[in-house]
RNA sequence: AGGGCUAUCGCCAAGCGGUAAGGCACAGCACUUUGACUGCUGCAUUCGCUGGUUCGAAUCCAGCUAGCCCUG
């Protein structure tokens, strides 16, 4: 019998991709669109290609459709509500800096979406990432950058559990970006040539702090100081929701020099600036920590690690603590390491894991 | 009330008679499948005001205005 997988089609070629080459490969595909934003005859996240827009849903539907497999919509609009829009709100109101995709992928891909493929037979669930799943020497399953891939996007999956990866399927990750879009054109797939998507989808016009203000009303800390690293005020900010560590643009400093966030304290809701090489650190703690290549670390382990979505990596070495903590310490500086933010840490090209920056 | 000093882009600041440097800020664009960073481009026909000298003045002179300092 035929395994069932269901593909998470966002509309665009790389899910519409992973879903003609499953089905090439054998498997019994069904395409599901998730509904998590946007409403209805929403016009203005449309124009912008929004991941989840009604033109996605239209996209997959006709990609499915030529492709000869099951498609259907599902709503995850509670599930993306609570598991990243309320928690990227949460986070910047406490002076953090979230990254939702990682949220996204977590709750409600890796886990909505699978608890429902299973509910109705599935054996996988597939996408579209441009990355490789494979079990190493010690039984552990972890991912690893497809090779040809020009951007990275395992970062953004090392949460991932033993139990989901064994349920998942990536299958653009043989092929380069290039190659998708050739097979999607060989096949005549009316998305070959649509554009990669951008921004945070659902946060279209990229304004991050009107958004926050629109969803958190009275919640949202109002003006207070700018200090430098001697507690001396510097002027006045906009609200900490506005700022992000390493921070240049929009601070309205005139300093003579560039100066950058170097920390946002919520308690005193003052947002400290400094100058370049203040913004660099040594060392990085990170909590809530997801073991992906290794079971646990019971020892120092030289790794690679990026702290930020298109990082190249920096080497350091990382050692957990009495506390579940793990402690990252680079010989080479990282600049503005984010607390909300995630290290994913690398060994052999492979997710050792990673977790949220301190 | 006297004496001195200073007035150049939002901030800092070159300029010292030959036709307005630079830094920061700001804006736009590029890069970017999170926030950032980064890069590129733009940004004073005008130098507190009014006159004068000069072929030519931000630069010299006079007066005025404003701020700062010192002395009663």
């Amino acid at each position: 019998m035929k395994k069932k997988v269901v593909v998470g089609m966002s509309g665009g070629v790389d899910s519409s991709v992973a879903a003609y080459l499953l089905k090439e490969q054998g498997y019994d595909v069904v395409g599901i669109t998730m509904q998590i934003w946007q409403e209805e005859g929403d016009d203005a996240v449309q124009a912008n290609g929004g991941c989840c827009g009604m033109s996605a849903v239209e996209d997959a539907r006709r990609v499915a459709e030529m492709l000869d497999i099951p498609h259907y919509v599902m709503n995850f609009r509670n599930e993306f509500r609570r598991s990243v829009i309320d928690y990227f709100v949460e986070e910047y109101l406490r002076g953090r800096t979230p990254n939702p995709c990682i949220a996204c992928n977590r709750y409600v891909k890796w886990e909505a979406l699978m608890d429902r493929s299973r509910q109705i037979g599935a054996d996988y669930i597939a996408t579209g990432h441009y990355a490789r799943i494979a079990r190493l020497a010690n039984g552990r399953l972890a991912i690893r950058n497809s090779a040809a891939a020009a951007k990275d996007q395992t970062y953004a999956l090392y949460s991932l559990t033993q139990e989901q990866l064994a349920g998942t399927l990536m299958p653009v990750g043989e092929y380069t970006k290039e190659q998708v879009r050739a097979i999607a054109a060989g096949q005549g797939l009316p998305v070959a040539d649509k554009p990669d998507s951008q921004e945070i989808c659902f946060v279209p016009d990229d304004d991050y702090a009107a958004f926050i203000d629109r969803e958190a009303g009275e919640r949202v800390p109002g003006p207070g100081n700018f200090v430098d690293m001697s507690g001396q005020v510097l002027g006045r900010h906009r609200g900490i929701t506005h700022y992000t560590v390493g921070q240049r643009r929009g601070l309205g400093l005139s300093a003579g020099e560039r100066v950058f966030v170097k920390e946002i304290r919520p308690e005193t809701n003052e947002v400290v600036i400094g100058r370049d090489r203040d913004v660099f650190c040594s060392e990085v703690l990170c909590d809530r920590v997801n073991y992906m290549a290794v079971e646990d670390l019971t020892e120092a382990v030289p790794v690679l690690a990026k702290i930020r979505y298109n990082h190249s990596g920096a080497a350091c070495v990382i050692e957990k603590l009495p506390d579940g903590r793990v402690r990252c310490r680079f010989p080479e500086p990282v600049r503005a390491a984010a607390p909300g933010q995630a290290a994913v840490f690398y060994r052999d090209g492979y997710v050792l894991g990673g977790g949220t920056i301190l």
